[in-house]
DNA sequence: TCGTTCACGC
DNA sequence: GACGTACGTGAACGAA
């Protein structure tokens, strides 16, 4: 770690304390619901297994393998499906192209009926594991997750026994079966803050480009705009997963670096996935068709003009940035952030890319937590901070003091913060979830202030 | 022991 | 014109 400010020094030693103190506190597992779950988990696992077990291509694979049949080996799995019942791989794990891929994406598609099955089985199973590790971690009806700043090439921050930062979220059943385990102390509740869109106002903020900052600053709706162009629909033509779909599968990879082929595969996919139609109802191929685009190639052909015109015309500032940030750093060998850190490790251009934006992005979270703890202690508050996922909050509020703890992440998150960080150029927002008394993280809802 | 693959988060 | 998500943890397998 190199800080080369006052400042910088400051916010990782402050930080290492606070996040040190929000392990202190621990969050409160229900352990008797972990128990029941972790039984009823395992019934579902043992028939999930008799089921595969009686499928023809189990039949195969147990003939082959004999003693050293592995139902977990994805090895053997792709062995048995691919050389010795003839399925055509649809993609490969390494750079020499041998070994297909059998993770989720690719059995998918590969339309065999046990798939489906085995498909079940590996989440059933992660979601046991994980309350497993958590009841390994828990001690006294407390788990401590532990947060480093201290390990991190990317100057955002760490969290291990357990990883508090890849609790399930986007499985619908996983998430309430892991995030159910989570609570709030008896008679409190569960809080979580989120900064929206904190890392694209970060890159507002570094590269000036005035496009960026005017969505910013005047709300606009960047993906919104983007599905327009994507799928050629009027603004009142596109519908709710249109646009999630340029969200996710363009405008964001776009911003890690990512390119149109690779995204032009994504939203392709993304159409017959999440079945997207236009928000009149029709198939959004077949409005493509109409469009004049008939099929992959053209398709392909028109996202690389919309990456054109998005990184020449509309975001070229930002472009221009990153292309000044990583020829400074092929001279120089390192790359500085706003927050007053170098990194002077060997990067691809991507990681070049994209240091200046994540790390900042997180030290705004950190800085807030840091002065969130010092109000607590001032006013003498028995609200815990207790996690930390990279641009959100977790704490174990105080009903009574609920309100003035929102009230004060608003001020302190978004107003005092741009006190301090003159770089901070654009107005920050923060999210709010609350879970009812005596709730669990799942229980959460969106909370308006 | 260690590299690879898988699966999860932002 | 070529190049091309970033950052993490952890479990399991299987080769060394």
């Amino acid at each position: 770690m190199k800080p080369t400010t006052r400042d910088a020094y400051w916010l990782m030693h402050q930080g290492a304390l606070a996040l040190n103190e929000l392990t202190a506190n621990g969050i409160a597992i229900d352990t008797g619901y972990c128990r029941r779950q972790e039984d009823k988990l395992s019934d579902e696992i043992s028939s999930l297994k008799q089921k595969l077990l009686k499928t023809k291509e189990f039949k195969t694979w147990k003939n082959i393998y004999g003693q050293s049949f592995n139902i977990k080996s994805n090895k053997q799995l792709g062995d048995v499906l691919f050389n010795h019942m003839g399925h055509t791989p649809i993609k490969f794990s390494d750079d020499e192209g041998k070994n297909p891929s059998v993770d989720k994406e690719a059995l998918e598609t590969l339309d065999i009926p046990m798939v489906k099955v085995l498909v079940r089985l590996r989440k059933t199973r992660s979601a046991r594991e994980r309350l497993r590790g958590i009841m390994r971690e828990t001690v006294d009806g407390f788990m401590h997750p532990f947060f480093g700043l201290h390990l991190m090439v990317s100057y955002r921050s760490q969290s291990s026994r357990m990883n508090f930062q890849n609790m399930d979220k986007r499985d619908k059943r996983k998430k309430k079966i892991v995030r159910r385990s989570l609570c709030a102390r008896p008679g409190r509740q569960l809080g979580e803050f989120d900064y929206g869109q904190q890392e694209v106002r970060v890159a507002a903020c570094t590269s000036h480009d005035p496009v960026l900052i005017d969505y910013i600053v005047n709300e606009g709706d960047m993906h919104l705009d983007m599905a327009m162009e994507i799928y050629l629909l009027d603004e009142d033509e596109v519908s709710y997963e249109a646009r999630d779909c340029a969200k996710n599968r363009f405008v964001f990879p776009e911003f890690y670096g990512d390119w149109y082929k690779t995204c032009t595969k994504n939203l392709w996919e993304g159409i017959g996935e999440m079945s997207v139609c236009t928000k009149s109802g029709t198939p959004m191929k077949e409005h493509l068709r109409d469009q004049g685009i008939k099929s992959y190639k053209q398709f392909e052909k028109h996202l690389q003009g919309v990456e054109d015109r998005f990184w020449h015309e509309r975001f070229k500032v930002f472009d221009a940035w990153r292309e000044d940030l990583w020829r400074s750093y092929l001279k120089w060998g390192y790359v500085d952030l706003v927050t007053g850190f170098r990194c002077y490790e060997t990067m691809k251009k991507n990681e070049c890319l994209n240091r200046p934006i994540q790390g900042p992005a997180f030290h705004c979270l950190l800085w807030t937590i840091i002065q969130l703890n010092k109000h607590i202690k001032k006013q003498k508050m028995d609200t815990l901070m207790v996690g930390q996922i990279h641009d959100s909050g977790i704490a174990d509020i105080v009903p009574d003091e609920c309100d003035d703890f929102l009230h004060s992440i608003v001020q302190i998150g978004t107003l005092d913060i741009r006190e301090h960080w003159d770089w901070l150029i654009v107005p920050l927002e923060v999210d709010f979830g609350l879970s009812p008394i005596d709730g669990s993280w799942y229980d959460k809802e969106d909370y308006e202030l």
